[in-house]
DNA sequence: AGTAACGTCTGT
DNA sequence: ACAGACGTTACT
């Protein structure tokens, strides 16, 4: 009923942009979604884009033409950015109006544009009729705002019915958490440093820092009014920034442009924290867009905080950061699904993380992934270590020798404090053999025989790894001191706190560069540390 | 004509 | 609330 008033016409299906990296890249035949299709094997009924596949710019369709005119989107005719947008078609996700902004006579009344979809706005028509969408573009950064920086504010009750909307479930907070917590929270109350931080007074870069807002920008429309019905997380509702934010310069209320460009503002954003950003992208709508730049973004840091929420997921999503730290969160194994399905990060941090959420990566293909930090999870087990490191089920028996692990392209492992012991070495040596760091410090079970394992002149760590911890693991002897030395790229190996070794030994040890001398592999027994 | 897949409906 | 199904649209 509420909506009957406000379709002027059927509405047009979006199509992908084919521009994106995931409208160019190829199928994972491996999601849900491929697995379905007839082309590998499935039934074909579902009818879905491979998860990895899907646009995250859909636009309109070519066929689309202004309701008023009958016309095509015309902005190629024009340089201005002005112009271009006054004859491109917006669409309206009210009404469903696809129409030219110059097409309309409305004189002041201003439409809202969502930045995440191309083409689409609440026109000027909805908008001064009152009516309001199921979720706006700017709810987004203002949220990610409240999570990341100010769980105490006001927004809280906002927030908190976001995510009663949001259909993603979190993983219960009570049952068995407390226990674990107990023995490694020595850092844990640095974690405000960051976020959260309440005029505390330390860092010199307070939002007083970034005063100038006042005169120079139009404010964003007001807070929006609470959506009377409930948020679907569609399959396009959250998007990256647009490839170009423009507009390029501020407005002055006096017509001129704010003579601080983008560019130079996105010079001055790089110095400020996530926690300064969210604070500046509130300041105005494009200040919102600017500061979504994923050169902003290149790392997200979510270390410990209470609770992951749907639009922290979104917020991710959109400024697809290369690195992302989960550590030390209640993330559930939904949410880390959902995110390493439309990430393309390189980096990724989930230690102190709980296994079963973590057993999410068991079900992923991540080739771009470089460092992965599973340090501490919560019952991480060998079983566990070899469910994450083989390769998918189905292509383990169709390509036969084509067993490329899960994560091949790992150069960077941490397992640190992790009960495993030495048979997981043998799983790093084949299905992670680009390794060039590998962190087992604090894992009490692992003996001599991993780093046997692992520099075996079968292994291809011997000549990849360049640096190695294994502070802390208790049961190592001096043969692993003598074993380390046949790694020929070998820099650093922390040794510190391996109480069977001798003090010399125990220590961070420096490897000089390796000289590629012939007689390599027979001298290496015979030298010992001594040289060093 | 044929393929991909969007958006919504349906049953649980 | 959610997954699955499928009519229908977009495009080649």
């Amino acid at each position: 009923s509420a909506l009957s008033g406000a379709a002027s016409g059927a509405r047009r299906r979006r199509t992908r942009c084919r521009r994106c990296q995931a409208c160019t890249r190829s199928e994972c035949g491996e999601c849900h979604f491929c697995k379905d299709m007839k082309k590998f094997g499935g039934p074909g009924r579902m009818k879905q884009s491979c998860l990895l596949r899907q646009c995250t710019a859909p636009v309109l369709p070519h066929t689309a033409v202004c309701s008023a005119c009958g016309e095509a989107g015309k902005e190629d005719t024009v340089d201005s950015e002005e112009e271009k947008f006054s004859l491109c078609l917006m669409e309206c996700t009210i009404c469903n109006e696809i129409i030219h902004p110059s097409c309309l006579k409305m004189g002041k009344a201003e439409g809202i544009i969502n930045d995440e979809i191309p083409n689409c706005w609440e026109c000027p028509k909805c908008h001064k009729e009152g009516k309001t969408s199921k979720v706006r573009a700017e709810l987004y950064s203002t949220i990610l705002y409240c999570t990341l920086a100010d769980q105490r504010s006001h927004h809280r009750e906002k927030l908190e019915r976001f995510k009663r909307m949001c259909l993603l479930e979190r993983r219960p907070e009570s049952s068995s958490s407390s226990s674990s917590s107990s023995e490694s929270d020595s850092e844990s109350d640095s974690d405000n440093s960051l976020r959260g931080e309440q005029g505390g007074g330390s860092s010199p870069s307070s939002s007083s820092r970034l005063a100038p807002r006042s005169q120079v920008m139009k404010r964003s429309p007001p807070a929006v009014p609470s959506p009377p019905r409930p948020i679907q997380m569609e399959r396009h509702l959250v998007r990256p920034p647009p490839a170009c934010p423009e507009p390029s310069c501020l407005p002055l209320d006096c017509g001129s442009a704010h003579v601080i460009t983008r560019d130079v503002w996105l010079r001055v954003f790089t110095y400020l924290s996530q926690t300064e950003l969210c604070v500046c992208m509130r300041v105005c709508r494009t200040w919102s867009r600017w500061c979504c730049d994923k050169r902003l973004w290149t790392q997200i840091d979510l270390s410990r905080q209470r609770s992951i929420t749907p639009p922290m997921l979104s917020g991710i999503i959109r400024r697809q950061p290369v690195s992302l730290n989960l550590g030390h969160t209640n993330i559930s194994k939904k949410q880390l699904m959902w995110l390493i399905n439309r990430l393309q990060g390189e980096e990724l941090n989930v230690s102190g993380c709980a296994w079963p959420a973590v057993s999410a990566l068991c079900q992923a293909v991540c080739p771009c992934l470089k460092l992965l930090d599973l340090s501490r999870v919560e019952d991480l087990k060998d079983t566990h270590l070899r469910e994450l490191l083989l390769p998918p089920p189905d292509t383990r028996t169709a390509h036969g020798e084509g067993r490329a692990g899960r994560f091949q392209n790992l150069t960077e492992l941490r397992l640190s404090g992790l009960d495993l012991s030495d048979s997981s070495s043998r799983l790093l040596v084949r299905y992670t053999p680009h390794l060039r760091r590998l962190d087992l410090s604090h894992c009490a079970n692992v003996t001599d025989q991993t780093v046997l394992a692992l520099t075996s002149p079968l292994s291809p760590l011997r000549d990849s790894l360049t640096h190695i911890s294994l502070a802390g693991c208790s049961k190592l002897t001096e043969q692993s001191v003598l074993l380390l030395r046949r790694c020929p790229s070998l820099h650093t190996a922390d040794l510190r706190c391996c109480q069977l070794l001798p003090p010399e030994a125990a220590q961070l040890l420096s490897f000089p560069p390796h000289t590629t001398s012939s007689s390599f592999s027979s001298s290496v027994d015979g030298t010992l540390l001594k040289n060093t």
